[in-house]
DNA sequence: TCCTAAACGAGACGGTACGTCATGTCTTGTC
DNA sequence: GACAAGACATGACGTACCGTCTCGTTTAGGA
């Protein structure tokens, strides 16, 4: 964590996850053995074994440690234009190389191992979940959202269906399907009050 | 699916179908082996490849093999109602034990086996969607949705944030939860026009 | 034992055992590692861990398989000269490269691996003694030997010096040497009767 | 040898030795580990790195640093009886717990490290040798022994039957087969000579 | 009723990776 | 400066499955 920068430990540690990282990109998730970044890294396999318990969790470290360029929401005060600006970047993001398949495989692994889900939920999913109703939350108290709107909900309704897309579909995500969704779910699917002179 | 009841290789494939969905659910899927299988089942290894290119393959087999209590959409004429009956049903089913697990683990294996994704799709989540749209393109017929809802938006819509969270951010789903999705799906996020006399 | 040859088994079997000698040879015993026989045997680590319960017992095998020249008993009528050729005979196989260090490698793990030092016996000591013991039973009956001599101790006092001298002092066994041997053992260390008329 | 005791160097020696006595007679010798002993001792393997270069040198120092009642030859006047009670005590030393099983194991390691092999006759083997010529020498000379007696053969001829038994036939040694094979090396396994009227 | 060809169980096989252990070297910080 | 603690690269361990491949042995069906 706060390990002096230039220790040995810290140096290792780094080698191993770009390396991982690496080697990640080149066979996928699902072939990458902890063999393989060990030779590669020029690590003992003890040393990895030393730091992760599994490689499920060495695979999330090492995602982690790119920080990616932090997904922060902006605010122009336009919610829905906001939102929209936030969604495409994360798209662009998780959902395409070289982060994409990368990110879809921890996915998988949380499905599996369930100390890699605790970690990725405290370390990702809830620091955005977190970022987006602050910013959902400011919106609603200026009216840009229906005063009904409950915000725990906000992942599941924003989030759940290009997950779905993705994972389930398994359709590309394009800017414009994003768009549509985020307009099918402000305006709701249910039927519309027909246009009163004050709206 | 034709085999003539009685042969001799209607009654392995059974044997191996039965034998793999009792070692999923005693191990996990991940944690299955073809080799266990052959084992318990009696079957030689060849038995099982001769049959299935893959675990992904045959465990998807074995789950469809249940033939579960068909999951058909109500026509109550109230849409909202309707689509509540029909999720609860869909997320008893396939969130809960004893196919739950099993369930998600498919999902898993999609990701990773495109063989096993195409199978999904065309064989569980191809139809669902089919019978959903049908009976939502009634529904709007009818004026109890939106005449702007793009249907082929509706599985993103309706099912997506239930996968979020099952999948995703790994809570439970309770009824209390999937109404209040639902409710909000309907509803839409956005401000709500005013009241009008006419509404 | 009675594998038809030509079958898949012995195949391999022999070729582990062959490449096990020669790696014995090149690297000793000590630095022989059955990951190195596989690799070079072409062979699966379990192909060899299913015949042989560890390294010792593979090792002894494949010396044993070599069926070396037997070391069978002359009898020319003359004892301590057949007894002589017998013994330099077997101090030149069991002393001398390309066998002498592996054979002393055997009686090491011996030493370490009870499982090995029953084969040892069973299938190399224990004949070569029988043999022994039946050349020195003919011989005392036809009065070449001290009538009061126990047969039982033969292997002992004849071949315990050589392994002595090998084993504990390693010094390198000379003809020469192994004939003051033998001529003591015969005539013993005790004072000599005086020379009588019948002598 | 002369370490100033009370010097934390000598404490740490000691401590060294004892805990690979200890561990030797806990797991044997084989599955002995350099890593076993520093932990148990409190040590860095620095430290044990720092004085014996092998496993083999630490534990035969270990084993020298008994001092174990040193095999002294008696000498009553007798040769015979006094070979017979200094092999009794060699045996019941060197040949049964708690020594025993220790002292073989040095024996082995002899076999694989040329410096154990050298140090092990220096400082063991040679002196008890040289005794024993000594003793031998004097009773050749008055008499007790055949004047033809070549003493460097003596201990090849009255160690090797023992050693022998013990580590290629692995027989216990009982007392009596002791004096069999004593008496045996005295009178020769040749025929003799009739008695004579000076006999 | 026999014959033949496929399906089968059993499991050997060459591989790859697993997670563990011990080696001997090295680094760090304490006493 | 000796030390404990332990990180490190290396390399072997013995195990588990993989997917392919013989083996004989059922087991039907057609001759």
């Amino acid at each position: 964590m706060a390990d002096k920068r230039g220790s040995r430990v810290a140096d290792r540690t780094d080698a191993i996850m770009r390396t991982t990282l690496e080697l990640g990109q080149e066979v996928g998730y699902a072939k990458l053995s902890i063999e393989a970044v060990a030779a590669r890294a020029g690590a003992g396999k003890h040393t990895i074994y030393r730091r992760w318990p599994s490689k499920g969790a060495l695979f999330l470290d090492s995602l982690l440690s790119l920080n990616e360029p932090e997904l922060n929401y902006p605010d122009t005060g336009d919610i829905e234009a906001d939102l929209r600006e936030q969604i495409h970047a994360a798209v662009d993001l998780l959902s395409k190389p070289p982060l994409g398949p990368l990110y879809q495989a921890v996915l998988v692994e949380a499905q599996q191992d369930p100390q890699v889900a605790e970690a990725l939920n405290e370390r990702f999913i809830g620091p955005q979940e977190e970022k987006t109703i602050a910013r959902l939350r400011k919106a609603r108290d200026q009216g840009q959202l229906s005063s009904d709107f409950d915000l725990s909900l906000a992942m599941a309704l924003l989030s759940g269906p290009f997950y779905f897309q993705v994972l389930i579909a398994r359709q590309p995500l394009t800017r414009e399907y994003v768009d549509r969704v985020i307009e099918a779910v402000f305006a709701g699917i249910g039927p519309k009050a027909p246009p009163t002179a004050g709206g």
